[in-house]
DNA sequence: CTGAAAGCGCTTACAG
DNA sequence: CTGAAAGCGCTTACAG
């Protein structure tokens, strides 16, 4: 039904491979055969099939996807680093998500989508390592974004976990303050040890609370923290999302911010300017992140080597009123 | 240099047919030699190309969406509900953005990347309507996500606006407010006017701000407004992001919400929780926006027939701190 | 229950 | 500068 390749042809009288050349600039073609193919291609409306085309090449000029929770705050950063890359190279991005957990990574791995894209970009794999290992021993470019911990043998970019913690803990010091609550997120991750041990190399505490990066732990940690009665100045939480958390429980207690108590939170996302007080946070540049571990697989498919050392960009302290400048 | 159907079907001593047969269980096959055949696949770790499938059987399978910036706030919710959806069926997700204006429409209508997909999710195409237009008379089949206003000639699903709106409305009266300061999107959206009518409907005023939908245009409408000394009890803006900025002036300039003034928004975006305080404000369901878009293509390339009427999914309004209940 | 062969819509040496 | 033909990896009538 739709217009193929022959239909071209026939109608500007060349042959098929006329018009593939003329389509793809490939070889010298006669510059009125050329326009006249145009012209044909224009008002039939012909698009080349994608199957096809990556068929006959051998490459889909397509890259994958693998995502946590697409409502997870930084993800539209990185997916649209990753999407402006993509397409500015003329690739196509395949989506998948691992909701389902691994049923779901099953069914990606042997769903028809395997080998519908050149290359893949995965996120925080959690239960999936194996699986996208197996891929990559198997031929398919890999490059993984935000590294937490497990050291693939693939390329990756990741942050400064530990001097972006650092940073956070030289900041608060500088504020005078001394006994910081820490909230983590799950410790099996290694972005939390590389934070936790950024932060404690500066300022020691033994006020660790270990939360999941949900607002709700970061209220928890802190309202256990109250309760217990033991001083505190400071909250350092690991994500964005249970600093928030962590102002809610300050305020329903009374407490003031950055008064009694300072909050340094991690991330930067969109929500850290309209918490009140707006959030003094650790930003990790997220879209550049997308957009370089896009270029990186990108580079690897056009034929690069992959570098065997993780890329890692640095993250950036960000100074708002929940822990200001001293 | 993969392992194809042929591979498999060498090591298993049997036809490509044979081996077609079994993986998409069509036709009789001897059990035994499906086992073996299964044997084989498994011991290749074969999975089947996608293109070749797509050729062969005239459908990738796969369905296309184009987005808005990914970095909007509503979209994570959007697309996990698209994913999902999609995932659940056996498709995959082909993502596009038209960040880069005009160009990159030609671009992505150009691309191979038409025709890898069967079906296209649109949002909000803005300037794009003319070639997704001209692409659906093409044959391809489109569903429109959360039109504003330009009443396509292919399906699309929206939301209540005009009923969010007077929703909204009718909260404030019952709160006693009778002086709201209205703070628009643009008004050539067609959702704009939807809560504009809606609103007006039940609680007329005369206090109407355009703002574009941006934290920066809540602020400067309030702003202005409490410059002009005019009297206001109150404030309902067409999104939360322009509702936090509402907000934010307000607490500058020394007014209490919701004791001075009362504040909703429209969205309920994660971050409407996070706000102090916490924002009311008119839920869209986004992410069942997402689910029944693709479920309504899906359908249609099942070989349903597509609805004529828009799909309109219920708003909701939430109740939080800004503006409470009466 | 199984296989040989044609065909899907392209690209790419190979000839001319 | 241009074309005929083979081939990419599948599926699908058609025969048996």
């Amino acid at each position: 039904m739709p217009v193929t390749i022959a239909d071209v042809a026939r109608e500007a009288g060349v042959s098929k491979t006329t018009v593939s050349r003329v389509i793809n600039t490939k070889g010298e073609v006669d510059v009125g055969t050329a326009t006249r193919v145009r012209e044909v291609i224009a008002s039939l409306g012909y698009v080349p099939s994608s199957g096809a085309v990556g068929l006959a090449r051998g490459s889909s000029r397509t890259v994958g996807m693998l995502t946590p929770p697409l409502t997870w705050p930084w993800m539209g950063a990185v997916l649209q680093g990753v999407v402006d890359t993509v397409e500015a190279a003329g690739y196509g991005l395949l989506l998948f998500t691992c909701n389902r957990g691994a049923e779901s990574v099953e069914h990606f791995t042997s769903q028809v989508s395997a080998r519908a894209f050149d290359g893949l970009l995965v996120i925080e794999p959690e239960n999936t390592l194996g699986t996208i290992t197996a891929m990559h021993r198997k031929g398919l470019p890999v490059v993984l974004i935000d590294d937490r911990g497990h050291h693939p043998e693939f390329p990756s970019v990741a942050t400064t976990n530990r001097e972006g913690a650092a940073s956070a803990a030289r900041h608060l010091l500088a504020a005078g303050r001394s006994r910081p609550l820490i909230i983590t997120g799950r410790r099996h991750f290694g972005c939390v040890a590389d934070r936790l041990k950024g932060f404690l190399e500066v300022l020691p505490t033994e006020l660790i609370a270990e939360g999941d990066f949900t607002e709700l732990s970061g209220r928890l940690a802190v309202e256990r923290q109250l309760a217990t009665g033991r001083h505190f100045d400071s909250v350092f939480a690991h994500n964005d999302l249970s600093a928030a958390g962590a102002l809610r429980a300050l305020r329903s207690a009374g407490r003031s911010v950055p008064d009694d108590i300072a909050v340094v939170g991690f991330d930067d996302i969109p929500m850290a300017e309209h918490t009140e007080p707006p959030l003094t946070t650790v930003r990790q540049p997220m879209r550049e992140m997308g957009e370089r571990a896009a270029g990186m697989l990108l580079a690897h498919l056009g034929g690069e080597a992959a570098p065997d050392e993780p890329v890692v960009l640095p993250t950036e302290l960000i100074v708002r009123r929940s822990a200001p400048m001293p």
